[in-house]
DNA sequence: CGTTAGCACTCGCACGATAGGAGTGCTAGT
DNA sequence: ACTAGCACTCCTATCGTGCGAGTGCTAACG
């Protein structure tokens, strides 16, 4: 991450990450004697002024107003970041948590999940976010048609323990014995992927007798529902009253804005799939990065999960652009591992 | 309601409403003048003042300080849904949105729930609370252990298209023969409620083969999960974003609570199971009348709603105690109303 | 006797002025 | 290249202070 990081001199570099430290654990703007006494850089006050001032030039930095100090803009959080080590940053206390929150083995993966945003949600002050697997690779291990009078239930059940259900019109078309056969023939595509098992079932609907022919169509947009996401997959979200803790930055309306995005789960999945996909692991996402965050003076700090070699889902935290990266970045990663040993076993 | 309700004279009475209804309008202390002026009641701002005293003396009414107006007390409050008529008091705009909300057919009642818990907090700009029902009288429709390999998913679908779930460790005793088997033994009891098949499964356990026990086990414990709600039911919950609204009455510290309650599912189950027994129909629960709505200077409003006659859930909204009573009870009324017809219907 | 006009009194709050201080930016000196 | 020194800026905390809303009392009135 640190290669195309703008040169800046080795002290302009210090001076940077000792304001951003500095106002992220204080919330108050930063002025030069500050960091000539507490950061270990080893010049006066006069000349931390002139790298201040050059750094604001550059876009780093940003003045309140002239006789205060100075705040991070959002590439000088970037710059920080980016120049941020790679591993370690999480604290003991921290490593001990998460340790004994999966000391206990939950099996279903959406469980899991919940349990998860909540951990991470008090190990960073902030609120949880997760997307669980879209199902276009998993394995179907059982399909169903219910007849429950006026309606029918359709039911998809995956292999990694996800279930998708419909409940849709009865076709008048169907018949009590229709009902068996169908479900017949749906076992036949047991071991199919969700995407595998469409696909087979609109040729099925399409060759099949016609009292099926409804039914089968229903089962297929179970299926693509379950892989879109669009209307299936719910985002979790947990520890949102973080959020509106007084430490935090945001005034009452951008809070306000923040929860109603947050219950909008269609931008939400867009906002982390737009978020994980830039880059492989950890991602961060600072302020006007992207533009839902950016109306929302908020950071991102997301990572992919993996069965094996392949990304089911993401799980992050959001939280203000004022954020503690280190512990926010150490904590995600750490979740993220976690979850990608757990779903790799799970998978066997 | 309105039976009990102490007995003030119809002046005292008029000025308490006069006053709640004004500081729900404005949000300030309101004082005799205001009264004396705008609510028709035609005596001087003299003898305003005095009725004001005398309420406050009673308890209805207190003083933020000496020179300021009035403020309901929660008593004030209660006075004041009590003496409300039972019925009306839905706007136009709102009867609209409730008919179109309904227009369009959804099946799945667990859909048609988050959806009515939108609805209500657009309609009241508060956040909308719902109780899904309980499975015990519901009749199992469907009820199965799926081999996943190292672990078993149990299945239990309901006849009003609930589904719980469970996946718990393989029994070391089961084989590919035993899920066959158990699944064969499973299908008897289709047609009995949650609770007649929990009872009926215990008893399968114990006289069926030793390879079956455990699994019936697990199925009994998905069945009584599913009954108790502890774990199982999750409130749904919606439009928590309007309570950040600037407009409302909340310190910010109060609002971080009040979402850190919203977030405990067990919780809010408590609270709205406590809030809706107590009386039959539209129940509202005022500030202290409740620890919990208490301590976050909240209200809530709520109505079961039924399928035939047995109830089978709880819808409402949360609010400020400060909250527009008449609009929230009409529209909790209205909504409840609709999801018992629909719920009714649904059931045949 | 309930009602009302009148009025003194209270008290929070918005307003303006002021002092203090944090922090800058510049200059001159090392 | 760095730093000490210093004038300057502008925010913010503080303190009166006056205003006005609203009360509560009293005395008069029908």
């Amino acid at each position: 991450m640190a290669e195309q990081q703008p040169q800046l001199g080795p002290r302009k570099g210090a001076v940077l990450r000792a304001v951003v430290e500095e106002y992220v654990r204080s919330g108050e703007p930063v002025g030069s004697e500050t960091i000539a006494e507490h950061a270990g850089i080893g010049v006066s006050s006069a000349t931390i002024r002139n790298e201040l001032a050059a750094l604001e030039e550059l876009g780093y930095l940003k003045h309140p107003h002239t006789s205060a100090g100075r705040i991070p803009t959002d590439a000088g959080y970037r710059f920080y970041v980016d120049s941020l080590p790679a591993g370690g940053g999480l604290r003991d206390a921290q490593r001990r948590a998460i340790a004994s929150h999966y000391a206990e083995a939950i099996l279903d993966l959406e469980e899991v999940l919940k349990g998860s945003v909540q951990l991470l949600s008090r190990l960073t002050q902030y609120a949880g976010l997760a997307v669980p697997p879209n199902a276009s690779e998993e394995p179907v291990v059982r399909l169903e048609v219910i007849d429950m009078g006026p309606s029918v239930m359709v039911l998809a059940v995956g292999h990694h323990g996800r279930v998708d259900k419909r409940v849709v019109d009865r076709p008048e078309s169907a018949l009590p014995a229709t009902f068996a056969r169908a479900e017949k023939r749906l076992a036949g595509l047991r071991g199919l992927t969700y995407a595998g098992a469409q696909a087979r079932l609109l040729q099925l609907a399409a060759e099949g007798p016609a009292d099926e022919h409804e039914l089968m169509l229903h089962v297929a947009e179970t299926l693509r529902t379950a892989q879109q996401g669009d209307r299936a997959t719910h985002v979790v979200v947990g520890g949102v009253a973080n959020l509106a803790d007084e430490a935090q930055t945001w005034r009452r309306e951008t809070l306000r804005r923040l929860f109603e995005t947050l219950e909008r789960e269609k931008e939400m999945l867009q906002v982390l799939s737009d978020v994980t996909s830039a880059r492989g692991a950890l991602s961060v996402t600072i302020g006007g990065e992207h533009p839902t965050t950016g109306d929302l003076d908020a950071s991102i700090v997301a990572a992919p999960f993996k069965s094996g070699d392949t990304t089911i889902g993401t799980i992050g935290v959001v939280g203000p652009t004022r954020m503690d990266y280190v512990s926010a970045m150490a904590s995600v990663r750490a979740v993220a591992k976690r979850l990608t040993e757990l779903a790799t076993e799970l998978d066997q």
